[in-house]
RNA sequence: AGGGUUAUCGCCAAGUGGUAAGGCAACGGGUUCUGACCCCGUCAUUCGUAGGUUCGAAUCCUACUAACCCUGCCA
């Protein structure tokens, strides 16, 4: 459900249901098939479905394919499946392009009402006759046919008689507005193109802003939810829905569009990354499109609440990612699993515990959901502990792990100590002895003294190595989104960093997710050969240590 | 001969004439077998600027300023 907070349109909505001017919500998400789908198209779904959802209304999903030269059923695929996995079902899926036959026949019409007409104007005349934004066009010396001839010649061109670009259809308006898109816009045009959908039914296709107001129509869409750079197309928008004579009386409502710093949305560039093999595809971890948001980790929840959050209002507006992440943390939080994972592995000897020997102690899968229950985790005489967990010389009281002297636990098992510091010729620590406790295990009561900290491990013999993929900072800056895009992206802010996860994660499946110890969230990714685990880091530390926390 | 839209804390955002919600971030403190989570506290005498109307203005009026969008046979 759509959150308390109201919005504007919610506001619209709900006056004019209760002043009659609707009876129902009937919304809709109208993608076209050229492009995988990114967060930007989430809020216009989520927006969609959960405005409609709020009054029992409903959304369809209808495909804009006005333009055959750029589209593809590929994206027709995989734009179901994002509104899917998003958790929407629309009420009815259609295509744009089933609606070509009407829409002719309203094309027909204007001309019968002398409110179009046929243009034999090249592309560069039609540009000129413009005008400009601070002069007004002329009209085209071709305005004037009459009625039949007019007919006669979209005929013509409706049945093959033309080539592509030669003539095209426009509704008769006013060359003089001061809104460029009033001044004859071209409402139809010949396009020899093969049509995923019609195949080769048509060599004419509408313009978007014929054919729009005309679906959303057919469809008796009562709110037609758009981005705010439609504004000025709403008058013809409203010209379409007064002259063509349909039942329906469709409103055009326009929001701010939602930006996300560290992401690109553009279309163009997301392109660009996929065609230069700068990223592996629209799947890529890295990039914003939902396919690999899903693979980054994220939950159709946690994209949800976000947009929901984000609110809706008439301003461009750029959101925090860290925003994002916030909503991932927690959704997941009571959801995920929670393991230990060493990325950056320093051995420790437990010089106390007996060399073979291996033990396993109980750990809750997640401590504040006792309803995913437990799983053993095993403990031995070598152990790896985050490198970062450990400092030679305690530096200051704020130091909350392991030191030489210091005495923490490990987490769900024992008490240790370390003793020695063992290092290279250079001075580098390789492995540091410990003695650990018998009387501490997790669990036991043990209540005589206080640890310094707790820290997490895993056992040498029974981990499984993996590949953690960081994100660090993210690929995609928003300086990226200037002219000199391409020098700016740093592809090398994905990393790979070897680590070691505990034997538990060996039955892993692709898009588990997980929460490690230290909070930092992964999901799994493709699973490589063997036993060695990919895992995506989806949102970083929510605080990093150093060493001069606290000051 | 220009048209359209927007302007409330670092980032989102409520507020529609009755005296500035909330979230993110940040910063203090507490708690904790995750420095996470959680808990407590701090964070706009002020709503782009300048005037005006009013007992009272972020809300109404006037003028100004800044930002974004518009000259595809793209959507």
């Amino acid at each position: 459900m759509m959150n308390d907070s109201s919005n504007f349109i919610k506001t619209i909505m709900k006056n004019e249901l209760e002043n009659g001017t609707v009876d129902h919500i009937l919304t809709r998400f109208p993608p076209e098939p050229n492009a995988y789908l990114h967060i930007g198209h989430a809020r216009a779904i989520i927006t969609n479905f959960e405005l409609a959802k709020c009054f029992q209304g409903a959304t369809n999903l209808r495909f804009d394919d006005t333009n055959p030269s750029k589209e593809d059923t590929e994206y027709v695929e995989a734009i179901k499946k994002d509104i899917e996995w998003l958790g929407y079902t629309p009420k009815t899926i259609n295509y744009g392009s089933n609606y070509f036959d009407a829409t002719y026949e309203k094309a027909v019409l204007l001309i019968q009402k002398g409110l179009a007409f046929v243009d034999d104007l090249s592309q560069e005349e039609l540009a000129m006759y413009r005008g400009s934004i601070n002069e007004p066009g002329k009209p085209s010396p071709y305005r004037n046919r009459s009625i039949a001839e007019n007919l006669k010649l979209f005929e013509e061109m409706k049945s093959g008689k033309y080539g592509s670009g030669e003539k095209t259809l426009r509704a008769k308006i006013d060359m003089a507005s001061p809104n460029i898109n009033m001044r004859d816009p071209v409402i139809y045009r010949i396009m020899h193109v093969h049509h995923h959908q019609t195949k080769d039914k048509w060599c004419i296709y509408p313009m978007y802003d014929f054919a729009h107001p005309l679906q959303d129509a057919f469809e008796g869409i009562t709110h037609s939810l758009c981005s705010i750079e439609f504004e000025d197309h709403r008058p013809l928008y409203e010209w379409v829905i007064e002259h063509c004579e349909v039942e329906a009386k469709p409103r055009q409502i326009e929001w701010g569009r939602l930006g996300i710093t560290h992401m690109i949305m553009s279309k163009r560039y997301l392109k660009q990354l996929v065609d230069e093999k700068i990223v592996t595809g629209y799947d890529d971890p890295r990039m914003p499109t939902l396919v690999g948001l899903r693979r980054r980790g994220f939950t159709p929840d946690a994209i949800r609440n976000f947009i929901l959050s984000t609110g809706l209002s008439k301003i461009n507006s750029t959101v925090d990612y860290g925003m994002l992440e916030h909503f991932l943390r927690e959704d997941l939080k009571l959801k995920t699993t929670r393991p230990m994972a060493i990325l950056d592995p320093l051995k420790v000897v437990i010089t106390n515990y007996p060399e073979g020997q291996i033990e396993y102690v109980d750990v809750p899968n997640n401590m504040e959901n006792d309803s995913l229950g437990t799983h053993q985790m095993a403990f031995g005489r070598e152990l790896y502990i985050e490198r970062e967990d450990f400092l030679e010389e305690k530096p200051n009281k704020h130091w909350k792990r392991l030191s030489k002297g210091i005495e923490v636990r490990l987490m769900h098992a024992y008490f240790i100590k370390c003793n020695d510091v063992i290092k290279d010729d250079e001075g580098n620590i390789i492995e540091i002895h410990c003695t650990y406790d018998p009387l501490t295990k997790s669990g036991s009561g043990f209540n005589e003294r206080k640890p310094n900290g707790n820290i997490h491990y895993v056992e040498k013999t029974t981990a499984l190595p993996a590949t953690f993929q960081l994100f660090e900072p993210l690929l995609l800056d928003e300086k990226a989104q200037t002219e000199n895009f391409r020098e700016r992206i740093n592809p090398t802010s994905w990393k790979n960093q070897e680590g070691f996860v505990e034997a538990y994660l060996k039955d892993t499946q692709p898009e588990d997710k997980y929460q490690f110890i230290r909070n930092g969230y992964y999901t799994t990714d493709k699973l490589s050969k063997g036993d060695k685990l990919v895992f995506n880091r989806t949102v970083g530390l929510k605080s990093s240590f150093t060493t001069e926390h606290g000051k």
